[in-house]
DNA sequence: CGTAAAATACTAGCGTCGCTAGTTTATCTG
DNA sequence: CAGATAAACTAGCGACGCTAGTATTTTACG
């Protein structure tokens, strides 16, 4: 059945070449600029091909997201394995959080701003998001009471940074100040 | 001119249908749902009298929003100089806010969520939102370093609390817990 | 190798969106 | 009452997400 794998793997290219387009648009032009007409030219196939892949753009935008709770749980744990300084954690965690943000706005708006049929804090959420979470809770440390909310809190922080200054309602120049009241306010020292 | 004053105090009706409508309609199907052709016939005029009142859906939901600073603002301020327990000024500001959120969902989600030509942290601000964002600051109490980004980030805390709650990325139930913790890391004793 | 069947991609189109051009109706002025 | 002005309307443009139905290619089999 070589030609079947073939043919699945075909399959697979195009479906990468999907989400590649995809990707690519959104950090070109936004995600509005995503339509469905337009990744078909991209790929040079016609529309519907879309609808043989993914049950919609939104289906579409979520693939986009999964990739990306992959990409930030890697980036978070080599933070908390790499520990050169064990002390700072916690920072270079949030540092790690706000930089992956910054460097992959659409992604993140996919993954945490955009409706989403993705299920948080749930049975079936991705177990790289659930990965980026615990890296989270690792970071503020062991003998904490209520380390869940606690990381929940901080991940709002976080993320309510990162939104505002995506959309320039809080200036983006001043991030670092901010990073460094939020870590002292999180030390557990 | 009585008959000019009756005609612009008619226009003003229906400037504040239009707002209302779309307030309506958005609290019941969410903004996806405000077209401005369901607008004109909740209003029982045409589509094209909208664009001689706005200049299109976004300058609706901006005007949407602007309304929303004020009640923020509002509600802030009541709860700086109805000052009871001058100890927890902190906590019942985070409250409100997060109450607020929680009563209108999507006008917060206008204020502060979706793209909006309103600009924040400048001269053209709207003196409701710098009134609210003062009201953070106050709370806070004197004698902060840099209260500005201080309460920049616990405006970041309160706001990224509101928007993982809202798109069901952290339980909405346990939003007391969260408030709490939030309140005694920005405490300053 | 030829043909029927199955898979696959296509063309065309539906309903809806924000927005606007052009026209008709209503109102005011002389 | 006639003409000018203002204000509403009807109709339509291009683009959207998505899908039904058709044509084409690929597969399986006699």
């Amino acid at each position: 059945m070589s030609i079947a794998e073939r043919k699945e793997r075909q399959r697979a290219e195009r479906y990468e070449l999907i989400l590649a387009a995809a990707r690519e648009l959104a950090e070109a032009d936004g995600w509005d600029a995503v339509t469905t007409r337009r990744l078909a030219e991209l790929i040079n196939y016609s529309q519907p091909v879309l609808y043989s892949h993914f049950k919609g753009k939104a289906d579409i935008m979520a693939a986009v997201a999964t990739r990306g709770f992959e990409e930030l749980a890697t980036r978070l744990e080599m933070e908390t394995t790499n520990v050169t300084d064990a002390a700072d954690v916690l920072r270079n965690i949030c540092a790690a959080y706000l930089d992956f943000a910054r460097s992959r706005p659409v992604v993140y708006e996919a993954m945490f701003v955009l409706p989403t049929r993705i299920k948080f804090a749930s049975e079936e959420t991705p177990p790289a998001l659930r990965a980026a979470f615990a890296a989270l809770v690792a970071a503020l440390g062991p003998d904490r009471q209520e380390p869940v909310f606690l990381a929940e809190v901080l991940w709002s922080a976080l993320h309510g940074m990162v939104v505002l200054m995506q959309s320039e309602r809080i200036p983006a120049e001043d991030a670092e100040v901010r990073l460094n009241i939020l870590v002292q306010k999180f030390r557990s020292d």
